[in-house]
Order: C-alpha cells, then sequence, then structure tokens
DNA sequence: AATTGTTATGTTATACTATTACATTATTTT
DNA sequence: AAAATAATGTAATAGTATAACATAACAATT
C-alpha cells in the first residue's frame, strides 16, 4: 500500500522487461520464476523483480494471484478503470484465467457498501475445477 | 488440496492448543506467530503448527486469509456447511472479520457456473477501507 | 555544462512462509 | 500382544518477500 511515481506512463526497462516475461506467459508465474527468466538480460536479485511488478501492480498492468503467490498479466485493456478483478482457477489443471463480469463487479461493490466498507477495488479468486477436469 | 483423516471429530491435542490460539486472538495470526505463541506447550517446529491448521482449516474451524499469509478462527458454528465465507479486511487497521451473506453466496455460486466452474466453495476478500478509518 | 533533486537500479543480507523427509510415539483394530 | 494406522517430533531445506544501503541515470534548473 504505497507509492506511485512514474508520471510520465512509459515504463521502465526493467518493468518492459518483466512485463514481457509475463506476457509470453501462459501461466501465472512466482517473482523467483520471472527472476529466472531474467537472469541472461542482467538480472540478479529478487529486488528487481518485486520492484518492477509493485509499478506494473500499481499500473493495472499486471495481477498477483494471492492464492499462488504468482503473477499474472492483466489480459484486459484497462483494468486500471474497472473496481473489479476475477479470476478461475482450477484446482486441478491450476489454469488460471481473468474474466470480465460488470454485473458481479457491481454487486461486489453494493455489498461491499453494505458491509460499511470502502473498496474501491475488489478481487475474486474463484477456486475449483474447471470443465476438463471435472470430467475426470 | 489433500487429506482428511480424523474421522471421529475430536480434536488431538495440537490441533486444540492451536485453535486456542486462534480463538484468543483478536487478529489474523501468522503461523510463525502461533509457533510462538505455543513454545511453552511443547512446540518447536513450523510443522507442528501447520498440519493441526490443515486438518482445522478442513474442518472449517480455521479459515485461511490468503492475501495475509494468516489465520483466523470461524467465527461461526458451522462454517464447513456454507458454501462461501467472505471476509472484510481494512488495508489501514489491518482489521478483519468474518461476514455472512448468503445473498451474496448464492449469486457467486451462480456466477461460478456461469464461467463454467465447478466451485462448491468460494472465497472472498474484501479489501478497503473500514468507517473508522475513512475518516481519517 | 555543472549542480541539485529525484527516480530507478544494483547488491547484500536477512526476514518470513511453507514443505520434504525421516524417525518416533501413541492409538486403534484385529 | 501384534499389526496397522494416525499423530508427533525434529532437522533440513525450499520458496517468498523486504530492509538497508550504495550507486547510477535522468531531469530541471541555474
Amino acid at each position: 500500500m504505497k507509492k506511485s511515481p512514474n508520471v510520465k506512463n512509459t515504463l521502465t526497462k526493467n518493468q518492459l522487461l518483466v512485463l514481457g516475461v509475463l506476457n509470453s506467459a501462459e501461466m501465472p508465474l512466482s517473482a523467483y520464476s520471472v527472476l529466472d527468466a531474467l537472469r541472461d538480460f542482467g538480472f540478479r536479485a529478487p529486488l528487481q523483480v518485486y520492484r518492477a511488478l509493485d509499478t506494473l501492480i500499481g499500473l493495472g498492468k499486471v495481477h498477483r494471484i494471492e492464492s499462488m503467490n504468482a503473477f499474472i498479466a492483466c489480459e484486459h485493456s484497462l483494468c486500471e478503470a474497472s473496481d473489479m478483478t476475477a479470476f478461475i482457477i482450477c484446482n486441478e489443471c491450476e489454469k488460471v484465467s481473468e474474466v470480465e463480469d460488470k454485473e458481479l463487479s457491481d454487486y461486489m461493490q453494493i455489498r461491499a457498501k453494505k458491509f460499511g466498507l470502502y473498496a474501491p477495488k475488489t478481487k475474486i479468486e474463484f477456486h475449483g475445477l474447471c470443465p476438463d477436469c471435472c470430467n475426470n
């Protein structure tokens, strides 16, 4: 919960590298996986990854999957604008996909208010079995 | 994602100790905080805590707050029966409270189905500012 | 162009969270 | 009591994240 420089909206070298790795990945990656992927590009320490991730998350370009300690590139254009992010996570094949659901988003806002919480951004991580894995 | 012995529903010594600590706590505790709290009772290694937690979570008596890597005793009697668990988390004072919301629970089920996900249990962690912290 | 202030990086060490693997003890079942 | 199962103890290690400090890059003045 802090900071937000980067006034001009160009990403720095490290941020571009990290985002590139996540964009190329089909699954959420741990920070250390990202680090390993970037060793040939000069990355040597976790902090280089975590710092870039912090900024990218702040910009809405990357999401953190809390239940997996992993990071995934945003699949939407303007997630920063939305007030909810939701993920479908299969416990079996571990596939993760981001979903948009305006109706759910609105409902969550109403719910949060009902609880007296000011929650401009909510995140949902649906865990379960995807259609493929259900038929086993 | 595994196991579930403990056929008879009496808790073991370690499970009771861990649950006791969490029941006495007002906030979610990390596994290592629980460990420290139980050193005088013979606990010496993290695994003693994690094992007890696994079982207690399986029984619905303890919940894991994913976004905090912490654990909290269930405030309801029959959380195991419910198909949703939701928490209100203040990013400022870090107060966490479990809420029941049948309507939201039902809605989440519908939503999950819409995404083709079999998700008998969903968890929501609302992050935001509680009423107290909003007025600062 | 040198000075200053700010942002981004690099680097080391360390803290925090969780699991593997194996040995032992306790409990239940036969 | 013997065998089978469940619970525990212990050590080592893996995995995740941050603190603290040094340095470099960049921008905005003067």
